[in-house]
DNA sequence: TGCAAAATCAGACTAAAGTATGAAGGTTTA
DNA sequence: TAAACCTTCATACTTTAGTCTGATTTTGCA
């Protein structure tokens, strides 16, 4: 802003000594808020996206030897901001119930380490590890290390 | 355009009758063109893509002795910006040397699937696959599927 | 047509991953 | 304080992954 009022200034002073090219100091402005115009609107969107949610809920419950089934359809239109999708999705991770210890070995398992030298890298046994891994695959409903590394970038828990 | 040019000859005019006011002229300019930005920024903002997302979730759940089943699935459009570099890199794909059945191969196994479930996939033998994934490892000098898979995707040869 | 690369498969082996169970110490919280 | 959870480690086991060697068949290309 102090930088625009300088040149501000600087072309009021040039419109004195060429009082007769009123266009051009014109022209100088536009061009320089058109910019600042792009610039705002590029610095201060938050961008958004259109997200149709549609949820098909089946029920099928037992009673009395008799199945009862229910069928909801739920559909939500949401805004969402893009921004978050890049950002580390806590709510997830608070949802799938993931420890401070699990998304740790989770985020070296993603990089490619094998058991061991996650053991060693957080200077702790290999059943350990073997122990966190295990979890981690029970919480995220997963069976190997790659569907959960997959499936942890793919919500967004891990970076 | 024409409209806006329309509005700066208005406003010339108006600094004849009160050209003591210049102050007062460059605002309105100022504040125009802002817009006029902002506006520019919205309307040129890259184009956006539909994406659909297929989710089926199986939940098995047991509340006093009743098995409750539910199947819940969950329908995505999303908008998302068109980006260069979700392209495949092609060129890396040549100068690494990988063929088309190693291509296959490792796409199946950035989903987290194991050999066996490729090979299912592919209608080939496990030791094939096997054969394979020894090759791509060379290929990509890794040591295991995982780095595989993460170098794959960080050098954009997969999706 | 013949050669090189790609693709296929096999057997046997080692290494690593994953499962199951149990246990002990620490922290948090109702 | 007790319950719940986290963290750690262990042992024993099964499964999968990965390595190595060797072989046959297909296929693209000079």
């Amino acid at each position: 802003m102090a930088i625009l009022l300088l040149i501000l200034k600087w072309l009021e002073w040039k419109y004195v000594i060429i009082s007769n090219r009123l266009e051009i100091y014109i022209g100088a402005i536009a061009l320089i808020f058109t910019l600042l115009g792009i610039w705002l609107a590029k610095k201060l969107t938050k961008p958004k996206t259109l997200v149709i949610e549609k949820e098909v809920v089946k029920e099928v419950e037992v009673l009395k030897e008799i199945d009862v089934v229910r069928e909801i359809e739920v559909i939500k239109e949401v805004y969402i901001n893009e921004n978050a999708s890049t950002e580390i999705n806590k709510a997830e991770i608070e949802k799938l119930g993931l420890s401070n210890r699990e998304m740790e070995v989770l985020q070296l398992m993603s990089t490619g380490l094998s058991n061991q030298e996650i053991a060693d890298k957080l200077f702790l046994s290999l059943p350990t590890i073997k122990t966190h891994t295990g979890n981690i695959f029970i919480k995220l409903d997963v069976k190997r290390r790659t569907q959960a590394v997959e499936k942890a970038k793919r919500l967004n828990i891990i970076t």
